[in-house]
DNA sequence: GCTTGAAATTTCAAGCTTGAAATAAAATCC
DNA sequence: GGATTTTATTTCAAGCTTGAAATTTCAAGC
């Protein structure tokens, strides 16, 4: 422990993980607060609003399968919270025409409609939330973020 | 739509949502890695490293309220994974010497080994993970991701 | 000393999540 | 065309997570 005479100083590894560990509290606690608000405001969980979010910017619909393909979930996973948004209204399953394995999920008018309100929300929620941050420091943050993900293999 | 003759900017909105889930894809893929590693190579999971982690640093122990503030999770919570960590014989439940209502959890001598192993070997995938980013993207990333912090009323 | 209110923890129901197993249907191969 | 393999989805068990209700114990006031 004391064998090195020259100040050692911090190796790489430790400053990425303190730069992982802040990455996370600061992600985590955002998140919080918007599943905080969502339910608060709406009744509502991130979970569904993720789903409504694919599934308004494909008004036609997507398969079971897509869905959790964009957002890196499992099918089990998916299969339940399109259950819970068609119990509640706002999504409807539809068949595919040439393939009687595959399903469309689908938003819903009254699902179009939730989503658009809770979009816009969403949307000032962040602004808020992320307002200490100058559209130049949001910028430079995007940029390191695209750094730290296209080395270590993309997506 | 095509009624003002000016391009439109992006609003300052757009673009801190546009970094909103550009952070949160970057951290959802780093914890979904790490998650994947833990399993595969320990048959653990993230919540019991990060009770196992906290615990660490006091060895003296940490009562059950303590440690969800720690963790910012729900009492609930750390009474279910600190039961499981048990189980395994990896942390245990000491008295509180004047509070019968409290208790201390704690890392048995094997949840210490145990948990040294684990902790070296996370820093090397963080280590790994964020190997695109030089010290200095890091401490630029640190110190974007403090503004963002204090902004927003700080933790 | 007793009552009342506060604090620490556990229990519980509901929802999210995963990976694996089960189903069903389509596609490929002989 | 029939067998085999692949693909799409659902079902399931186990664990994580929360907020609310229930327990137990402590502390404060009277």
């Amino acid at each position: 422990m004391s064998t090195q005479p020259t100040p050692t100083p911090e190796p790489t590894s430790k400053t990425r993980l303190r730069l992982w560990l802040k990455l996370l509290d600061l992600t985590s606690g955002i998140e919080a607060e918007l599943r905080r608000k969502l339910r608060d405001a709406h009744d509502t969980t991130l979970p569904r609003f993720d789903v409504m979010a694919a599934l308004s910017r494909h008004p036609e619909g997507l398969k079971m399968s897509e869905l959790s393909g964009y957002l890196k979930v499992s099918n089990g996973n998916i299969t339940g919270i399109v259950d819970r948004l068609t119990e509640e209204g706002l999504a409807l399953r539809v068949a595919v025409p040439r393939d009687k394995r595959a399903q469309f999920a689908r938003l819903t008018p009254k699902g179009h409609q939730a989503f658009a309100a809770l979009a816009a929300e969403h949307e000032a929620w962040i602004d808020d939330i992320l307002g200490g941050l100058s559209v130049s420091d949001a910028q430079a943050m995007m940029q390191l973020l695209d750094s730290a993900k296209t080395a270590k293999g993309d997506a």
